[in-house]
DNA sequence: GCGGGGTGTCGAAGCGCTTCGACAAGCTAC
DNA sequence: GTAGCTTGTCGAAGCGCTTCGACACCCCGC
């Protein structure tokens, strides 16, 4: 069984092989009654165009890379929802995704450049000091970034917008009657990294506070059990007035409600929670957080949206900030009325 | 800055074109001092080799698919897993890694086979009746199965060995002394769906405690929080002497460990428990949790190879099972005395 | 009735690579 | 010395597609 080329649907429709590529590209006009004809002999043959070929003659590829990162403390669930809205996005407009994961380092991104792999790159995960910024910039290769690295001009950076992310939680707290709130970050390391993100959020989220006038403090937090039990508990002891927290670290939510717990202090009704974190981390914790999620969805479409774009020619903003969303569940209420004095 | 192709090279050694191709290749002996010649030029110029064209030439693409089902209740971390895994072991046969959804539908396992674009297919989460085995079977494309359909005969399939898992619970807690053990299983739509692997575990389980004359039950379990502790609480009031509990849920371990605690029933002094589930999910219960691991970076990299192996026309089983292994953790522990009568 | 401006279609020239057959040169074995 | 191998290299023919320029043809206006 011979693969069927655009010759055969040529023969069988009786007209020229570039007559069957201009119906299928529309790049010229064709005849209705043609057309029907063309199309009617690719149906029949079962022609779908080969992709060398194609790549080879038109010098675009349609696929366009997602280089992922890898990096220890990366969040898998989420970065799978990114992908897979980067490959459905990416397939509406009729391009392929190629998976690359950072262990290849900067040759990868190279070598799919050069070898006219793909026709343009969406980078996730990107940090402040992202060594494959200047590469990109170098390879002048059409590209999009999932988080913003210290200089984000002349690129294309996506993200969520995380000093709004952090805003948003107090500003929720306070409405809720909360005074004194405390931030539970990210491990120590990833700050000494600059992530971006988790120094954006502990801004947006003391400048939240310090507009709502509320007392605010925002420490970073380790991910294991017990140095999580141990934060909570010098925390509540520092800060006996505490009544609400928001907590940026899916790996030490569950261990943060557990603390609290061991620490006879119930949620919501003593000390309220809110997550920054993935819905399903929201959902599985008991109770049910309130939370700010990441939306990943949104995230990845915005990318692939942009780098099309910027693959027809194009012009784009070099930043998108996608506003952040509280949803409501179980760990939060209003603060209790202080105990009647004496 | 035109990009360098073949002839480039070719005439800065001062060789042929085909010459070039060859020493790339190795499918001709070409001498060392040509060899040499080429492979400097090569570097001095950083040549890659286009990708479409060689494709067209040479009727391999170097691509294979990733093909990811996306139902519903899948775990995103596991699949990360496997598909870092699977990009990993295919870079390092020199191939790279097409990214697809099932959304897409089987059409897309037609269009990227009869397009070309890649030479082969890994297939994630197959279930025992799955709509894209029959298919597979019809386009002859090669491809690796990671799960098992119900029938496997003529496909390569591989995948944790699920009965065995169950098993090595049962024995885990046997050999702790534990005479009465439960198991959690899969929300019962998991049963009903003919997923393969959960009915495997039930079944491995029940055997094992069979064979180590211990009393055993298996339920399903749904994964809402509630749901959970409804389940908990009447699977110990009908098995009161119940001293170990496997859970094949990662959703639910959080909230089983939670219904545990509020029926003030301690782990691991009073249930040991032991999941099947990722390490991850594992390590951040508390406590940590004795686990089967599913060895995600294992599999992907067997079905590469098993796939890479096709490729080049070489035979492999049909069937490749890879052997449980329990990870010790602080969630088991042997059974307590029975207490002194009177 | 004829020039001029669409329309619709065709043929052919590549795109950059692999691979086949040819062949020159250097061996070996007698 | 020569027949018969190897070994190393080359030229050319595609692979299946896109795209450019050419060219009929038809309809319009004068």
């Amino acid at each position: 069984m011979r693969t069927v080329t655009i010759a055969d649907v040529a023969r069988r429709a009786g007209v020229a092989v570039s007559t069957v590529s201009y119906v299928l590209s529309g790049k010229r006009a064709i005849s209705a009654t043609t057309t029907q004809r063309v199309m009617d002999s690719v149906r029949a043959l079962g022609y779908h165009p080969n992709a060398g070929a194609r790549a080879l003659a038109s010098k675009r590829s349609n696929v366009i890379a997602l280089v992922l990162p890898l990096r220890a403390g990366m969040h898998l669930p989420v970065l799978m929802r990114f992908a897979t809205s980067v490959v459905t996005t990416a397939r509406q407009f009729d391009h392929d995704v190629l998976l690359m994961t950072a262990d290849e380092g900067p040759d990868g991104l190279r070598r799919v450049a050069a070898s006219a792999l793909v026709d343009g790159l969406v980078l996730m995960d990107v940090e402040i000091h992202d060594p494959r910024v200047p590469l990109l910039r170098e390879m002048g290769e059409p590209s999009v970034l999932i988080g913003f690295p210290a200089d984000p001009s002349g690129l294309t950076c996506v993200d969520l917008d995380f000093t709004r992310a952090g805003a948003v939680c107090a500003e929720h707290l306070a409405a809720l009657g909360h005074r004194e709130i405390a931030l539970l970050g990210a491990p120590r390391v990833v700050y000494r990294r600059g992530t971006g993100y988790a120094e954006r959020t502990m801004e947006g989220f003391l400048e939240g506070g310090r507009v709502g006038g509320l007392t605010t403090v925002a420490w970073p937090c380790e991910e294991g059990f017990d140095e999580v039990s141990a934060t909570v508990a010098s925390l509540l002891e520092r800060h006996p007035g505490l009544s609400g927290l928001v907590v940026h670290n899916e790996a030490a939510v569950g261990h943060v409600l557990g603390a609290l717990r061991a620490l006879g202090r119930r949620v919501p009704e003593d000390v309220s929670v809110v997550a920054i974190c993935p819905d399903d981390v929201a959902e599985r914790a008991s109770p049910p957080l309130t939370s700010v999620p990441i939306p990943a969805d949104d995230v990845g479409r915005q990318a692939v949206r942009l780098l099309m774009t910027k693959l027809e020619g194009g012009t784009v903003p070099d930043s998108t900030l996608l506003e952040p969303h509280v949803t409501i569940r179980q760990s939060t209420r209003p603060r209790a009325a202080d105990p009647a004095p004496g």
